[in-house]
DNA sequence: TCGTAGCATGGAAGCGCTTCCACGGCAACA
DNA sequence: TGTTGCCGTGGAAGCGCTTCCATGCTACGA
């Protein structure tokens, strides 16, 4: 059980231990080569004996890696939108599976010296950016420093930046078309903000849904929001008055804003107007109906996300264009319409 | 701007711009007694010239603090339950005002050596402790350990051990007879898993609301539920056999479960069933109708459990009985009858 | 048999900071 | 004027690890 803990067991008692000298302990410990097979393994058996755990910040200091990785998603995002919890949640688990721990940065848009914090502090060995940090000025300027980083999402402009994304059009698309075979005559969008690449590519995805199926497109149907649920509600609105019965949200929540906005509206979701989201937040599933959306495969994105980051640390190669994971299209009630050819 | 970085500035640079030894510069910096104020100023000029930023792992190594908090949290609450990003939104904004760091432990069940990491790792001065995670046995064995720890929330059986909590009897009591107040005639509640303390307070407010009103309380009509959205649709299917015409949830996920299965049954909310939660996650907020919730102030939360761990870490003397803060009763559309008096 | 290469190992120098301890200078006291 | 004491300062020793470099050993080919 728990080491008492009067004082921590360093490398030095193990070294003893085992009869070597700490340098070949360390060696044999960290797998470097030039060990014989037989001193690794007593070592190896001694360090679990005494239940050593190396101290992180001597070897931080000493070798300039921290086996932490940092995290920088906007303060509102963690707050209030599933989203940003949901990335948290996965970046952790992916985090604590290869053995490196993770500190929360939580972007806030005041300029302070949060990017000097961040890089100089000496804690991190690399970081992940949310996509969703993007606006912030100083995650520009992070970009720019030479610390080992990944995109999660994919930044507007900037390239040969190492990222991971999902697949934005052709789901975008299969989620609008799946409204098309739900009957609907005339499909709205409600985007996000257009300075972000997803808002913009699944704008592009339902275009091209359209396209597929022949049907010209009505660039009025193109409301914008901001992904925040109150201006999917806003939104939501205008794509009553502007008579559509369906309606693609760049989002859940602002597919849930609208939602908000129909019902109260007194239309019957799905049946007067069928809604679809974006990103499979797990808070869909309550909504009543239940949210339709193209789920985000969040354990993978944020698997592929760590592995690409430590690699970068390592200084190993990594991808130079952005993967694309293949989210899901999952069909609730807020769209399954019982029979589907409307009149 | 960013300085190039080729090189750290470490305190030894500071030290010979100001003429000072790197000891002197190291107090000065720190603000540490025994130091002249000239020396001082001229110290804290020369750092700010140079953008000195103390190496974090050099300073942990030397001092045994490493300016860096850890929060437990379960691993599923951060993904599924809003109280949980809530939370750690909160904790993370707090520990950032006072210039600290925030490591994210996210619990899992298995028993794993997860303690052992967190505790022996030294990457972290001290540890936050949210309830929800007590259930976890490797829980109890951290709290066992000498590190300085907070819990936020109550622990059920453990005392003398920090913690800051909100106030449940009375604000869980104040939601009940605001349910009366609206003209509730049966109100039943949906309790969260009873080994948690807080569900066990929130029940005891509920039967205080009814003593208070001198109103006979009907046992039967405290249901069972686990916190979870599930189980709160489930309890709800009870609410309405039992013929309740309001209830308190002790969350507002099950709060949200339940409104599901009330419009489901094809129950008016909240003119055949009030219903008021508790937490107040901002998720609430765009149900339809909004739900009635019991506020938790999470930021006041997140800075007095932040600051007491300081104060811990420090040595200073702390609260041994846990702060108790005031939650806020919020009132919406799921609650508030149009004219009060039912028939 | 000797020379040389190659491998496993230990010694020791840091990484950048904090902090103990010793020291010199000054003011205040006798 | 001599002594005591305090205060500000610098020197230097670590904190526990990694890693460079030197060393001694074995094994091989000539």
């Amino acid at each position: 059980m728990l080491q008492q803990a009067s004082r921590q067991v360093t490398l030095e008692d193990v070294a003893q231990l085992s009869g070597v000298s700490s340098a070949t302990a360390s060696r044999a410990l960290n797998g470097r080569p030039g060990v014989r097979d037989d001193v690794r393994v007593r070592v190896s058996e001694a360090s679990d004996r005494l239940g050593f755990r190396p101290n992180r910040a001597a070897r931080n200091l000493a070798s300039g890696r921290s086996q932490v990785i940092g995290l920088v998603i906007p303060s509102a995002e963690l707050r209030v939108d599933p989203y940003g919890a949901s990335m948290t949640h996965a970046v952790g688990r992916a985090a604590a599976q290869r053995d490196h721990g993770l500190m929360l940065h939580l972007a806030v848009d005041e300029p302070g010296d949060t990017v000097h914090h961040i890089l100089r502090d000496g804690l991190i060995d690399g970081l992940l950016i949310s996509t969703v940090a993007f606006g912030h000025s100083w995650v520009e300027e992070l970009l720019d420093a030479r610390l080992p980083t990944v995109l999660i999402g994919r930044h507007p402009t900037r390239h040969g930046v190492g990222g991971v994304d999902v697949e934005n059009v052709e789901s975008s698309a299969a989620a609008v078309t799946h409204l098309f075979e739900q009957g609907c005559r005339r499909v709205a969008t409600i985007t996000g903000r257009l300075e972000r690449a997803d808002a913009r590519l699944r704008v592009q995805g339902f275009r091209l849904a359209h396209r597929r199926a022949g049907r010209e497109l009505d660039e009025s149907l193109i409301l914008h929001g901001d992904f925040s649920r109150e201006s999917g509600s806003v939104a939501a609105q205008s794509v009553i008055e502007l008579g559509a019965d369906g309606v693609f949200a760049a989002n859940d929540e602002m597919a849930q804003g609208a939602m908000w906005t129909f019902t109260r509206a007194g239309l019957r979701v799905p049946d007067d107007m069928a809604i679809i989201g974006f990103d499979g937040t797990a808070f869909g599933e309550f909504m009543n109906p239940t949210l339709s959306t193209v789920s985000q495969p969040f354990d993978d994105i944020a698997r592929t996300a760590v592995d690409e980051l430590l690699a970068g640390i390592a200084g190993r190669a990594r991808a130079t264009q952005p993967i694309l994971l293949e989210p899901q299209l999952v069909i609730g009630g807020s769209s399954l319409r019982v029979q589907p050819a409307a009149s």
